[in-house]
DNA sequence: ACTATACTTCGCCAAGTGGCGAAGTATAGG
DNA sequence: CCTATACTTCGCCACTTGGCGAAGTATAGT
């Protein structure tokens, strides 16, 4: 129970389940994620950490960056069922298509410039 | 989104998940769940509200009882799906077991003596 | 060593949530 | 009509949550 309940809570922020729909495509560093969500870096920071707690996603840092992915095969029932519903619910939503369209602009202009969210 | 938000913060709270689960065996009235969850008719009836509002479950007025039970087949994808989660999350959980065996008692209860929840 | 970048932690605030009891509404029964 | 039962609505309180900026930590580059 509780275990569903950290479930459900990180599932019911806008913010958060656009981040999970966003790592279908790949894994991201926090950086892209705060670009795509347009929050503040700590309310990004902590948005992630609401989700790695709940099992939700997995972390792997790589030098300065801190990359956040979907959890493998090896997730828990629960975990890969809430992925089924969410993929169900709102996979081809306006917002997931809206900021998959955005997540590829993201990508593609990191090859050539660095992230800006730091800069002032 | 909206509708899917509704759903997942309607799923974050223990006893609104107990009341969910409760209600595979049937349609229940307040004062019955009241018993159940042990909470007071007014935080009850709030909870009910807020499934009611995510579609979660549906409503039948008899008399002074108010009953609530699932919602059928023609329910939307997303809440059916939701169902499939929370049965395979929690469907067998101890919570889900114990509450089980106590509505048993008392609907059991009901045929014989009449609701206490009101009595001062 | 110094600076810049990437990210987290902390402290704060406004808004939301769950809990209750008291009071209100609705229906059934004497 | 009066009372009891079933339930809702309202007002309140304690707690949580999401947001931010400022300050702190960590790593990479110079």
């Amino acid at each position: 129970m509780r275990r569903f309940l950290d479930i459900t809570k990180a599932l019911s922020d806008e913010s958060r389940v656009r981040a999970l729909l966003a790592l279908r495509d790949g894994e991201l560093c926090v950086c892209q994620l705060i670009e795509l969500l347009g929050s503040a870096p700590s309310t990004i920071s902590k948005h992630m950490t609401v989700l790695e707690q709940a099992g939700l996603v997995e972390c792997r840092k790589d030098g300065r960056w801190r990359f956040y992915r979907l959890p493998g095969l090896s997730a828990a029932d629960t975990v890969k069922g809430a992925y089924e519903w969410l993929a169900l619910s709102l996979g081809k939503s306006p917002q997931a298509t809206e900021d998959r369209k955005r997540l590829k602009e993201i990508l593609r202009r990191k090859k050539e410039d660095i992230s800006e969210c730091y800069k002032n």
